[in-house]
DNA sequence: TCTGTTTTAGGTCAAATGTCCTAGGATTCG
DNA sequence: CGAATCCTAGGACATTTGACCTAAAACAGA
């Protein structure tokens, strides 16, 4: 991997962990054992390392879309994929919250011009979500209100686990969520399971 | 009101615009109109400052719940209540986030000491939800849950607001959380309204 | 091997930050 | 009035920050 690559990989890290803002050069340097002076060369500023590591993410994201997109055998299933990141990286979220949502928020308090570059992750997943819904049969608008719905309630459970600590509330917010997914079905109608 | 009370109330609205670490005190001692050498005397740090703050917080918000636990006739318009702060504040939610979710968010980052303080706030308005749930006839357990669920719920929507900055959203969850606690009572059944 | 480009290390710079001191003003109370 | 306490202003301080420069090292291709 390139040093390029190296530095976007730990920016990324520490953007997550500590915030954009209270992550300096000379800890990105310290991670990717690198000097400090050497950042000039990759990246001009601090917000040319931002940008990238929205690419990053985005780029990462894509991917963990189209991962879900061929493992998942129905809409619901695929749904479940994103649900249960909740659980799949409960540690980390835990302890940092959601790395979407805490970065729109700190952006958005830094009045951060790449803040829409952020909103862009969002996108991703309401997006990706309200295909599914549609996939299931819902018309365009309820697809994409079931998707933000869904986005939306996960943010929730990411943003109280921080404050909690409880892993049995996110294990119970994860089973309401499967079941709303699979409620959504235009042509459901209380058959029990 | 005390120089010590306009500095925390000063900080109070920066941390939540700003974020805690992105303030300095140079931004407050502007806001207030003092010199920045006067802050020692008040508080002889920046986290005494952030307590301060925590502390006003929690105090206006108990002050918040005693005014609905005085307005709303049933439990479900006192829960109202609490949900309808989305709309009342919607300009400020979509700028900056939930107040209490994004300074926990931000402390949890920083490995901050006083995380646990404001976890408190977390603790207010969800140990206040559950009592409203137990008042409409739940078991203390699934108080609990349905508070911890509806807490999760506004704190979800208030984080996509930031993203999504349209107001449909807002109102259209608001609704359907104005249902989910009508909907929370035990001899609830489907009696529609 | 020689040449030119890319990458790196180390250091400098001004600005900003949290902390802290001191001296002067204001206020209170005997 | 006089003295003691409180409040305030302004500045000093070491440190950290993002940004930037220069020179040496590593590498590439001919």
């Amino acid at each position: 991997m390139s040093t390029r690559e190296n530095i976007a990989a730990a920016a990324d890290d520490l953007f997550y962990e500590r915030g954009f803002e209270a992550t300096s050069f000379a800890d990105i340097a310290g991670v990717v054992g690198i000097s400090r002076g050497n950042f000039y060369h990759h990246f001009k500023t601090k917000d040319e390392i931002l940008d990238a590591v929205i690419d990053r993410r985005i780029a990462k994201t894509r991917k963990m879309l189209e991962t879900w997109e061929a493992k998942g055998q129905t809409p619901v299933d695929r749904i479940g994929c994103f649900v249960r990141i909740l659980i799949r990286n409960r540690a980390k979220i835990t302890l940092y919250g959601c790395p979407v949502g805490t970065l729109v928020s700190e952006l958005g308090k830094l009045n951060h011009v790449s803040q829409s570059r952020a909103n862009a992750l969002f996108s991703l997943f309401s997006d990706w979500l309200a295909m599914q819904f549609r996939a299931m049969g819902c018309d365009e608008v309820t697809g994409v209100q079931h998707a933000r719905h869904l986005l939306a309630r996960s943010q929730g459970v990411a943003s109280l686990s921080q404050a909690l600590r409880d892993d049995d509330f996110i294990d119970a917010e994860v089973d309401l969520m499967l079941a709303y997914a699979a409620a959504a079905a235009p042509d459901y109608s209380e058959k029990g399971d």
